[in-house]
DNA sequence: GATTACTCAAACAATTATGTTCAGGTTACC
DNA sequence: GGTAACCTGAACATAATTGTTTGAGTAATC
């Protein structure tokens, strides 16, 4: 005997629906870690009953609009091309992931009452790996500065990220703006130092 | 007629309490924006009476919490002599003022509810203040570089160390290492770029 | 066009946090 | 040492959120 359940193809408009939830609940959950299912429900467009039908509890649509990021941050990352010039390879890494990656710390905080440590670290690891790569290649090159620890150097890129995504938020900076200065800064953070620190 | 209340002198166990809750709820408030009433006062080693007979509400604990860690902030950067070496001068900015400002994010989260926005902008802008005007006298002599705008760069500055507190926090680094690795990194971010940029 | 999956609003119980009241017990202060 | 200020736990009302059930309506699929 198979155990093969038979995959009954889903409705589209339910298909639709749980799109559209999840999409509410990332946009919500960004703004505020707290925000309840409701409002979520409210901004998808969609009844409460039938979010509850979609994700058993809070968790488990928590849990889902958290991997979906985390793979799309690794996918996007992963894109890159590592074999490029290093500072090319930087930009595009830049370019390419600024936007979904500055939800992280928002996000972070809706999931870690339902994921473990272990778990919230495995995630947060693949996307992270891109940029560690990244960092590690330009370090054996001569490229990037050694005076640091990788770690160091990963959490200030994260977060001037995330300085950025908050800025334009905020309307204090614009996203072709952003785009220019985001690239500088970051070379900024990396370049060895030219002149002995007083 | 005076218009002078006479000011009865407050019990010494009862001002002491009151001190005490205030610096649980900055604990708490900065590990959770959400915390509770009853955690505030459990962490202060008060019933949640006495809680509540010190402040009508949890919005005006919440405001006394922002306005004073506001104030101290104020204080550490006012209390940083500007007119000395502006290297100098920015290192102390960092050293006496990461521990306090990193608190910034979840307090703000916190009071974002209860404060207007004119509100947190006016306590923000006051500790800002001298880190803008550092980074002015940074220009002005040519130390700093002129071609990221000051408000860009003030983010930045906050955001670092913001980064370093969660880091510490999350046991990926010691204190020590961030009072070294810290000016190094604010240093990196407003040397002016030796090279033209690839 | 019939069936069945899906949706919805309303009403439900359970939980949690807020803010208040009360009655009795301490303790600082004069 | 007496008084008033202060603290306390318990109990209460209120409100918000979570998750479930119901029963009827709608629309995608065959």
């Amino acid at each position: 005997m198979s155990e093969v359940q038979k995959e009954r193809t889903k409705r589209a408009d339910a298909v639709r629906n749980k799109d559209a939830i999840i999409d509410a609940a990332l946009t919500c959950l960004s703004d505020d870690p707290g925000a309840s299912m409701s409002e979520i429900a409210r901004v998808a467009g969609v009844g409460r009953v039938t979010l509850y039908g979609h994700f058993a509890d809070r968790e488990e649509l928590v849990g889902a609009v958290f991997a979906r990021t985390m793979d799309r941050a690794a996918a996007e990352l992963a894109a890159v091309d590592i074999k490029q010039d290093t500072w090319k390879c930087l930009r595009d890494l830049v370019q390419s992931s600024w936007r979904v990656l500055y939800q992280f710390n928002s996000l972070l905080a809706a999931a870690e009452p339902y994921l473990s440590a272990e778990q919230i670290r495995a995630h947060h690891d693949k996307p992270l790996a891109r940029v560690i790569a990244v960092l590690e290649k330009g370090r054996s090159e001569g490229t990037f500065r050694t005076d640091q620890s990788l770690t160091w150097q990963g959490a200030c890129f994260y977060s001037i990220l995330h300085s950025a995504a908050a800025e334009i938020r905020a309307g204090r900076l614009t996203e072709d703006d952003a785009a220019r200065v985001l690239p500088a800064t970051i070379r900024a953070l990396l370049i060895p130092p030219a002149d002995p620190a007083p």
